[in-house]
DNA sequence: AATGAATGAGTATTCATTCAT
DNA sequence: TATGAATGAATACTCATTCAT
């Protein structure tokens, strides 16, 4: 997939077929994103996004195999972009404090998007429903915090001596705790705030990278 | 619903009907665990249940009036569960620090029961997506919060100053974590051991409640 | 099945569930038996057979557990029928030959019911396609004519020395015969008549069974 | 489409054009057998045929109207082939009688194709139920036989007296016995051998023809 | 002649819920 | 209280066919 996007971006097609398909794509992409977060992966009709995309149920099928496939391309789209973000973010810093600050502030602002962690939720309890998934859903993930390593390798301090693993383990800390916190929300918004979770957020980055707390980090509000 | 429960363990039922009710009622509760636990709260079947109970549907619907009843039903009782739980342990102790790190680990071991994490998390997702329901999860779960937080009245340090909603949030973020960490387990149970998943609930824990860290909590493995 | 129909034959139900039930079942099968017979079992909607019956598609699934399910206990009350009209015809016939030939006529009166030949054709070419109810539909189709041959035991003449297998092969052939000769006249009338099809199975009929020729059955028309 | 063979036949196509088409359609035709033999008619897919031919779906539309063209074309194709193999077999015999047990083992040999047979009753099934190409199959089968029948002319016993329309029943009644018995052989492998079903053609063969039986064909295994 | 993108028709099945008994 | 018969809503997926290129 993000082999097949890059090409594209690549290479000027010549075909007008190559074109059409990369047209539909996107737009299929686009609708099924927001789609997704509106209704929720179960709850979607693939109609509802074909149509938002402005074709017909089987124009889908002919660029994707099925629900779960298109849920997968989304998902590889959306961590490509985040890599894009992310390196756009961290170029033109150069201290290491400095860009781990940034790195943190990223992941900070992520709890904003609220249906998109509540889709992910989502996704991982079917996929840890369904054996057939699960697998590829963990494969998935392996392979873009890997691509995501090797993206921001260097920028962590040397001193925290993290091996690869240890890496993957804040990450996914912090991924469970966004994604959680972000659901206590929204089943009951008034007894988290948008500032607090961030809060909490902040300190527990801190927590697992060793990183020292701000100021704005140590009271809840 | 806890009223009744609490009725029904002071009363003495002298009444035959009664008693059936109530034993009718145990049995379904106790069978709804096991399904819902089994098969989540939607692939979950009322007939499963049912018949787990030694019963059919019709005897379902002259209990409860839905699906989400008799799981908000089994959601009190658990939390009844819960609160006697904690009582017996920490009756026997004094010291502050000493209850402090029983609940601790109490709250660790937690992480042992996964379907019952991923259960909640399941349902809270459906709660978000059904406004119906939303707020009725968001009052149960407030009600729980506080019957647990005048059961442990006066446990914490006074010192730590903090007010009933702090300790609201905490008790959200732990859970939240929790599930969020069991989740991720669940998919991919490769890259996150159930040690690590207590190391890092004890650190989180104590970084909430000020505690002093321990040697077993410092790393991840 | 059977054994379920002549329980319910025997017994007055007392209970008004079962009476509905077997109410229900009834015409479910007969409007199972008209639908089918109207547009085949593929394209035949169960929607249309239950609304035939005066019920819904839920009401379907509360009696079976799916359309093969229902061909199949088509199939079985068909084969029921077919015994005790058999049964009737025989009994008060005395000489082998006779007997015999009451069967030989009511076997070409089959040939009349075309849409249950073609009904036959398919299920049996669907089954063929279809390993999981191939050898279902196997076993129905042995049972019945075990069940049929025990009825008319004694029926053939002894002379003819045929043991079960035997008796079983010509009871196929003859079927084989019946259906393809119908199925020729369903797609093209004009080069069959049904005059020359009852003659031609009467023919066959002797063959196999080392009966006489009848004067009437040399002749193609 | 017969003509169109023929006429490829007869004239080297000078027009590269013309050799392509041929080409294409000759390859078409061959994955045509193969696919619809292994899938049958109704659930071969257009595309499979045409990948399996190298070519797709457009390809397939440049050639035929349809997939029931297709099947027109393979019917016809395959009676042109036994035409001529026939032809082929006949040729060097001189007696009537060896002539006509050549034609019955020939016919006896098709037994063998199971895959055909099936073909053949699906689609015959699927043109009674289908008004719009019922007379065209019924057309395409009495052409074939007619065409059949001028080729064979003379071969069987004139003392047979026999016309034209007698012969045709001969071949329908063996046609529809043969497919009918390869049929309950499919779905039920153990009542049938392939001895019983080439034994039960002979007998039928002979009788339908006046020939005198062999001893071959008297008893059933 | 051949491609391949897009169309759109068609349905068996599950299960929470109701209601007559 | 409990039964169980009946309801009805809800949807992913396939594939022959068309058409612009």
């Amino acid at each position: 997939m993000l082999v097949k996007m890059l090409r594209a971006a690549r290479t000027t097609s010549c075909n007008k077929h190559q074109q059409k398909t990369e047209e539909t794509n996107r737009r299929l992409l686009k609708s099924a994103r927001k789609i997704f977060a509106r209704d929720g992966f179960e709850a979607a009709r693939l109609e509802d996004i074909a149509k938002d995309a402005g074709y017909t149920r089987g124009a889908f099928y002919a660029h994707y195999n099925s629900k779960e496939d298109l849920f997968f391309a989304l998902l590889e789209q959306q961590a490509y972009e985040h890599q894009v973000q992310i390196q756009r973010l961290l170029s033109p810093l150069s201290g290491q404090g400095e860009k781990l600050r940034a790195i943190r502030e990223y992941y900070v602002t992520k709890a904003g998007d609220r249906s998109w962690s509540m889709l992910m939720l989502e996704f991982k309890l079917f996929a840890a429903r369904h054996p057939r998934i699960r697998p590829k859903l963990a494969e998935t993930h392996r392979a873009i915090r890997q691509a995501f390593r090797q993206e921001i390798e260097g920028l962590l301090p040397a001193s925290m001596g993290l091996g690869p693993e240890q890496e993957s383990i804040i990450r996914i800390v912090l991924e469970a705790l966004l994604h959680g916190l972000t659901l206590e929300q929204a089943y009951d918004p008034s007894v988290l705030g948008r500032e607090q979770i961030e809060s909490v957020l902040r300190r527990v980055f801190n927590l697992l990278t060793c990183a020292e707390e701000d100021e704005t980090a140590r009271s809840f509000a």
